[in-house]
DNA sequence: TCAATGTATATGACGCGTCATTGAATGACA
DNA sequence: TGTCATTCAATGACGCGTCATATACATTGA
């Protein structure tokens, strides 16, 4: 049977979905059309950026985002590939990686954050 | 320069974000475990059902979610396949169709949404 | 009545995320 | 030290959503 409470759930779901979708297409769409990024690929060199000083191992970013595992190295890939971050080796576990943000990675960083909080503000009021 | 308000804006939406993905991903997977279907595959027959009475033209389904327009006639697609909707034709203007649940659609809807509102009261408090 | 324009849905190419698996390195413990 | 289980990351197959278009029908207005 279908509860006050019930409709409440779903408005309130339905609220969530729409604030998720809606800024984050935004984002998107402008750090695409702006920098040649999507949002994704921000919201990692946004986490590489803040952990900068304690080297940020791969699995420390997994930790911090919904994204996958494999999601987060695919992510990587293409960041790396831009030119944004590198991948170096990690002497004390062979297994894991360090990241690090490149020059661009940083320049690019610093202006498309500014961008990114702009439409934050726009979009969650 | 990064303000406070900058972080707030962050860690809200990083918490919206956190709302979004884990209760999205625990409902589709308990809609496909047992009822074998996804979660936007929910939403629409959830969004059918709701607007019965008044028949529900695909064109008034998009106006209702975030998704594309053309994500929702593929979800249709599979909904129909799976026999859980039927698209008909409209006699006012060809162009539109009209959708309805089927039996088993009907069926399927009342069961899952019991899980769908136990998940969300689950996830979002 | 005939363009020209607008609107409702479908479709195909494409990119990305996920799942399952793999490979490599480590740890645990007899 | 030699197995066996565990952990970190990468990869390939696959499904789904998106964008740009196509198609069919409708509407407007000369």
């Amino acid at each position: 049977m279908a509860t006050t409470r019930d409709r409440q759930l779903v408005e309130q779901w339905r609220s969530i979905q729409n604030s998720y979708f809606r800024t984050a297409g935004a984002i998107d769409r402008a750090l695409e059309a702006k920098f040649d990024i999507g949002l994704n690929e921000f919201e990692i060199l946004d986490l590489v950026a803040e952990s900068e000083e304690s080297a940020c191992r791969m699995k420390a970013l997994g930790e911090r985002t919904p994204m996958t595992q494999s999601a987060v190295s695919k992510v990587v890939d293409r960041l790396e590939k831009a030119g944004l971050v590198s991948r170096q080796t990690c002497v004390d576990d062979r297994r894991s990686l360090f990241l690090e943000l490149t020059e661009a990675g940083r320049a690019l960083h610093s202006s498309a954050a500014v961008e990114h909080r702009a439409l934050l503000k726009e979009n969650l009021g």
